[in-house]
RNA sequence: GCGCCCGUAGCUCAGCUGGAUAGAGUACUUGGCUUCGAACCAAGGGGUCGGGAGUUCGAAUCUCUCCGGGCGUGCCA
């Protein structure tokens, strides 16, 4: 039905009306058709003729004659109505609107618009948290609402591949090898331990895993800890120098064997919380920048060619050419590569990869760093606007009210692990995705663990198990589920149905702006819709005719919140 | 200083690509289970959409300005 009104009203602008072509062209991009959000205004509206009385310096509603009259004269419309300031309203017969329904049941792209829909090679990259410990909570977020875009967008029709960047190079790195080396060796006590060295309890549990042969007599310990910095970042720089030339086969064995270590439990819990990379990117992987054939190389050097100049001993990016505030330093005055010459090179690999679109999820305090990104994107010859970066605000956790503590210096904070022990990976996604991903969320875990109204999350999953339940029954009294709708003249579904219908654009409006919570709310709304359904009738004592359409529409509305949850990653219960 | 985000009911938040009467949850008050799941439902009050100005037939939504809060602004990653 959708795209059939949809081409009338394309068919009356490009015909019925004497607009010039622009003033058409604007008209047909501007105009939108929905769903009523109430069966009061029919079953579908236009905008069009407020549009166009813009565009015509004309009175909406000497336009709508003409249109009204095109549309009546249709076999499947009952009635057009000009309603409220300008709005056409048009009732469908409901024979029809039953049928729109069992048809969108059916194919669940029912009403997407044949002549503007497109299909892309969408990459999103996100978590990409540095591989030097656990995944807290912070990170959750992002894992959740990245993934939960893929599958939305997958879902619309796009072909998505989900990437993690690993930054498994660089001076981090540096630090996870020379905390587990200190560990290791037991060089510090607890009150000594460096202090820009990771102190968390999973450090020692990679050390105590790890066998090496290498002697490391009490004279050595005490000189590689003599004589260092007082400051905390020269400390632990030079702790690293004095076992990298000291000690190296310990170092890169102890190095990998954490590496390897920290991205397995990064994977394992990505795992449980269903979250699954259809590729794992290592930084590592771009080169060094003393190989000259390097991918990191050949992408500076790309670079350096008409965008970048030698200053202070260091090479610049003449970023502010391309909208930036200052210029960057892409090469150090040591000659070591900085952060942005890895990712200029990465982004460079990605958009070389053939992807119409890349979507970056970024932690909402690397805010700063689009300009910059977008900058080295288009110094190489891309468009930025093939990139796009969502950020995603961190999350406060709270227990009933009061802020859980988390202090990441001391390396004691709430993982991810412990979250999704504690209230599962579904409950958890649902939390971390009912609020737009820029914004910051109060996540309460004492909420989202009881069983009480305040809990959004059971009461959607109650409503699903509610007409899993009707459903059994039906099924042990003998009878079979109906396979659609008759024509009792029962209406006391519709708004109910109305309501189903309009998941095809939620999702749809979900995708395109990048926002699941989108998906949350109106699964809110369709679960409160039911339980106040499923409070004004009695289904097993209904008359035959109206039980049929009665449990036809539980069934579609129960694969609505199904489809709309597993778009979230989380699975319906079918009992609680 | 500059840049980005936010300010909607007592509280937590939807609504923001301009449209019909600004919505939920929560809290408070009251009512509904001998039959399909009461983890549910019904009823009630509660608003200068931070202030002001502008654009428009129409502004919570767009523009400007002010106030209040958060974040960013490294030859860190």
């Amino acid at each position: 039905m959708y795209n059939q009104i949809l081409s009338s009203l394309n068919d009356f602008i490009n015909n019925d009306l004497s607009f010039d072509s622009d003033q058409k062209k604007t008209l047909l991009n501007k105009h939108k058709l929905t769903l009523t959000d109430s069966l009061q205004k029919g079953h579908w509206t236009t905008n069009i003729c407020l549009i166009a009385s813009n565009l015509a310096k004309k009175k909406p509603q000497d336009i709508a004659a003409a249109l009204i009259s095109k549309l009546e004269s249709q076999r499947d419309i009952s009635k057009v109505e000009l309603a409220g300031p300008g709005f056409i309203n048009i009732f469908l017969t409901r024979k029809v609107f039953l049928k729109q329904i069992d048809d969108a049941h059916k194919n669940p792209n029912s009403f997407v618009d044949s002549s503007r829909a497109s299909k892309e090679k969408i990459q999103i990259e996100f978590v990409s948290a540095n591989p030097t410990g656990p995944l807290h909570v912070g990170h959750g977020r992002g894992a959740a609402y990245g993934d939960a875009i893929g599958r939305i967008l997958q879902r619309l029709g796009h072909e998505v591949s989900k990437e993690y960047y690993v930054n498994d190079a660089g001076r981090q790195i540096d630090i996870l090898a020379c905390s587990i080396f200190l560990r290791k060796f037991e060089c510090f006590g607890d009150e000594s331990f460096p202090n820009a060295a990771y102190k968390g309890s999973y450090i020692i549990e990679i050390a105590m895993s790890i066998e090496i042969d290498e002697a490391f007599p009490q004279s050595d310990k005490e000189k590689l800890i003599s004589n260092l910095s007082d400051d905390d970042e020269e400390k632990i720089d030079e702790l690293i120098e004095r076992i990298k030339t000291n000690y190296s086969s310990s170092w890169l064995l102890i190095r990998d064997f954490g590496l390897e270590y920290v991205i397995k439990s990064i994977k394992g819990d990505l795992t449980q919380f269903k979250v699954i990379f259809d590729n794992w990117f290592f930084e590592s992987s771009l080169g060094e920048l003393t190989d000259k054939k390097s991918e990191i190389s050949q992408a500076l050097d790309q670079v350096k060619k008409e965008h970048a100049y030698e200053k202070n001993g260091a090479v610049w990016l003449e970023s502010t050419k391309f909208g930036d505030d200052k210029d960057r330093v892409i090469i150090r005055e040591d000659g070591r590569g900085t952060y942005l010459s890895a990712d200029l090179a990465y982004h460079r690999n990605k958009l070389d990869r053939g992807f119409d679109t890349i979507i970056n999820v970024w932690g909402s305090d690397h805010h700063g760093y689009i300009k910059r990104i977008e900058a080295t994107i288009e110094a190489m010859g891309y468009s930025k606007k093939q990139m796009q970066v969502q950020l995603v605000q961190f999350a406060n956790l709270l227990e009933n009210g009061s802020k859980v503590k988390m202090s990441t210096r001391s390396g004691n904070f709430y993982t991810l692990k412990q979250l999704i022990d504690d209230i599962g990976p579904d409950a958890s996604r649902f939390y971390y995705l009912s609020k737009q991903a820029d914004q910051h969320l109060d996540f309460d875990i004492g909420v989202a663990r009881s069983n009480s109204k305040d809990n959004l999350y059971y009461y959607v999953q109650y409503a699903h198990a509610r007409i899993c339940s009707v459903e059994k029954k039906y099924l042990e009294l003998g009878m079979s589920l109906p396979s659609k709708f008759n024509d009792a003249d029962f209406e006391g579904c519709d708004e109910l149905l109305q309501m189903a219908l309009n998941a095809q654009f939620v999702i749809k409006s979900s995708g395109e702006n990048l926002q699941p919570h989108i998906i949350v709310y109106y699964l809110r709304d369709i679960s409160q819709s039911f339980h106040q359904f499923y409070n004004s009738v009695n289904i097993l004592n209904a008359k035959k005719s109206e039980q049929n359409n009665i449990v036809r529409t539980l069934m579609i509305v129960k694969s609505v919140i199904a489809s709309s949850l597993e778009l979230l990653g989380i699975e319906p219960l079918d009992s609680m």
